[in-house]
Parts: C-alpha cells; structure tokens; sequence
DNA sequence: CGATACATTGAAACAACTCAAATAAAGTGG
DNA sequence: CCACTTTATTTGAGTTGTTTCAATGTATCG
C-alpha cells in the first residue's frame, strides 16, 4: 500500500488525476519532508530543482528587491502546488509560515512523469490557470486599492481560505467569524504593499469601529462581516 | 493547405506543438477576427465563452473596481494565448491597445480539443507557468517600488518586449533603443497603479536627466540604457 | 522574572494624489 | 489647407495618505 493512500490531500491535489497504480509510481519517486516556520524549501533566484505537494501547513511565496524591500507574491495551503516545473529559475522564494508538511519531488523527475502522464498536467494546468486568475485580482489591490481597503480585502480573502484549519465558523452567527492568522504583522504588510505601522493602523481601526476584535496578536474574530466586506472595495 | 501554414506566429504559439493534421483539426474550429483600438474581445465577469491566439497587435488585460479605478494586470503580445480555457468568469477584461489579429475558438470547442492533444494542453500549461511568473514579479513593481522605479522598471520591460513592431535597435549604439509605445499616458499609469500626473511627472524627469528622449508622445528614446536599467530598482 | 522580539502609538516628513490651468497634439468641417 | 474643436498631456499649487523615525507598550520564551 504506497503512503498516498493515507494522504489527507489524495483527493484534492493534483494526484486527484491519478489512479492506484500511477499513484505508486508517483509516490516512488516522492518523499515528504517537514518544514518549520522560518525555513525555506525554495530560493529566489536559484534554478528550479525541486517542485512539491502542500500536504500540511502555510507557505509564503515571496520576491525582494536588492535593497531589502520585500513583497509576498503568493500563499500556499494543503493541496496546493509548489515550485516551477519545466526548467527556469525560481522568481520567488518558498518559506514555511506555519509548521508544514510537503511531498517533494526532484523536478527532473517530475517533468518526466508529467509528460507521460497527461491527466496530471491537465490538473496541473487547471491549478495554475486558478492561480493566475487570483494572482490578478491581487494585482488591483496592490496598484489601485488605499490600506483600509487591502486589509480589509485581506481579511475578507483570508476569512474565505482558513477553512477548518485556523478559521471556525459560528453557525449562530453568520455574520460572525474567528480566525487563527499564519502571518505576523510584518508579514501582513508584506502581503499587502504596506509597512507595519500602517498595517498595526488599519487594525486598531477596524476594532474601534467594531468591524473586528483582536483576543491576541494572532487571532482575528469578523464581527461584521458585511460591514468588512463592504469596506474592501 | 490550412491557412496556418501561413500564419506568422505559427511556431511560437502553442500551434507550435500540433502537426499538420492536427492543425488543421485545430483551424476548422477556429477563425481569425480583428479588433480595433479600444474594442474589447472580452469583457471583465462574463463567463468564458472564447479564447484566443494572438497574430498581430497588442492587447491589455484589465479589472475595474466597483467605483471606476482601473488595474491593468498583464498586457499580451503576437503569439500569447487569451482567455480562460476549462470553466470559470474570465476575472479581467480583454481590449485591444492597437489594430490587433486574433485567432479566435469557443471556448468549449478549444477545451474538447485541448482535452485531447496532451502536447498542446503542454504548450499551453508551460505559457501559462511562464505567464504566472512575470505576474508574480510584477506584483513586487505594484507593492514596494517608487513611481521613479515603476516607470524606468516599465520602459525596460517594455523594450525587451517590444521586438520588431514598435522597437527598433540602432546596433551601433548598443546602450539606445528607439520605441513606439502601444499605450496612452493613462494607460501606463493604469499598468503601473499610478496618476496620469505621476507618470508624465517621471517622463519628464527621466527626459531632464539625458536619460530619455520623447519626440512625440507614443515615441521614446531610451538614450542610456544602463542608467535607466539602475533606475529600476 | 528578566530579556527579547513583536506590536502599537505619536509626531513629523514626504511621495503621490487631487484639482485647476496651460499647452500641445489630433481630428473635423468649411 | 486652415481655423476650430476636441482630446491628450504637461505643469503648478496645495492636500492627503502613507511612510519614517522614535518611543512606548505588550506578549513570548528561556
């Protein structure tokens, strides 16, 4: 029995195009490997030689300027994919937010059995034309929207991706939503193309207006969610 | 003969990857359209109904805020792919910047036949990767640079695409390049999230410096290619 | 419990924006 | 082809939102 049947992400990754027996031979040419926060599986700039299944965790993808200015092009959950398959370099780097769980594969190894395995670059195709699709959304935030409005697009976005893992639902109160952000405030204003003041700002205004309350550094607790919404933009 | 076997991105669009039986099983479904200056192909929100090849002409992709700001999120070129193949609302509209030659297919048809040449939906998957990592580094443009990095990071892209239509290299002066830009003053500032006042702004500062010559408004000369590149950021 | 990293708040500076006017280019019709 | 209208771009002056720099407050961890 190869480990992907254990695999909580089995239906959801790309590996969802694959049956039993392909499975095997993908998984033969796999390992998973853990990454704490802070670590970096890929570096910006470096020729691609590895590509990866999210099994577990947050990862940032991240691009920065010669002189240290840093912008989060990206962010990574379970069953999402990582890396450049194909040959190139690597325009950004990977860095675990959370404790993270991967299935690596050497890249190499991977182009080759993703040629000869169309369904999986058929999947691997309706993931990346999902990924462009919301990277360009994120483009009009970045370039046209004022920082109350990216963080509260932020929030909104993030509201809408932490399901079950650091977001729970309060079916009482659907207006009403308590998350576990993987982020630091740093890394906030990464995301958004802000600095941390004004990221720290944008918060302590939302909860003075009663749109959010803030229990601890971590958690976000959507009071209005409406309200917030309305104030993305 | 299948009127591909003239068509001049031939061997550069995923075309590239069919051979002649195959192309002309792709011709029969497909036609080619023109689109006038500020005509669109395709509007923001719709749900995909068509997709494109690119022959001539360049094209912006753009989305709009509720209330009217406007976010170009990625400009194509002769060859480039449009539109939003397996599903989904194409989340940015697509308007020609010049006269433009589109190689268009319903959607629906180009998914059935994509499904079924594996070398094409490869073609298509490797633009796609190469698509998503020029919108990723944007992204550090629109977040973390100054109007004076966004314009002179603009005119170096600008002249690394624009080879041949719109772009000429005087050989004897390697560090020039004479360009005719496909866009308005708005429109750039549209791309780089940006005034119209900001952007003119920066041209004349750069044209102030020596760094830059503009003889009429589409034209630029870029007369020192190095110190525009340093400009950037 | 003290040390260290992270987050918030305040005050001042600055880059980009807004609004308004002037200028230049591109159409249009006589 | 020229005068006139319209549109696009540039320039100027003042305002605003975000950043910067500095200080304070608050969690977190050995």
């Amino acid at each position: 029995m190869s480990s992907c049947d254990l695999c909580v992400v089995r239906n959801r990754a790309i590996c969802a195009s694959l049956d039993a027996k392909e499975l095997e031979a993908l998984n033969a040419i796999g390992r998973t490997r853990t990454i704490s926060p802070g670590e970096s599986l890929i570096w910006e700039g470096e020729d691609s030689v590895l590509v990866a299944n999210v099994i577990d965790g947050v990862l940032k993808l991240s691009t920065n300027t010669e002189d240290g200015r840093e912008q989060i092009v990206g962010v990574v959950y379970p069953s999402d994919f990582i890396g450049r398959p194909f040959g190139g370099t690597s325009g950004h780097g990977v860095t675990a937010l959370t404790e993270s769980r991967v299935c690596v594969f050497s890249r190499r190894d991977f182009d080759a059995f993703a040629r000869e395995h169309p369904s999986l670059e058929h999947k691997l195709l309706e993931r990346t034309l999902g990924e462009l699709d919301r990277t360009r959304r994120w483009m009009l935030l970045l370039g046209r929207k004022s920082a109350a409005e990216k963080l509260a697009s932020f929030l909104v976005e993030m509201s809408e991706r932490l399901d079950g893992a650091g977001c729970s639902v309060d079916f009482d109160k659907p207006n009403q939503r308590r998350l576990v952000l993987p982020f630091s405030r740093q890394q906030i204003a990464d995301v958004l193309g802000l600095t941390i003041e004004t990221v720290s700002r944008q918060f302590t205004r939302l909860k003075n207006d009663g749109v959010i309350d803030l229990p601890s550094r971590r958690e976000v607790v959507i009071l209005n969610m409406d309200a917030l919404a309305a104030e993305a933009g």
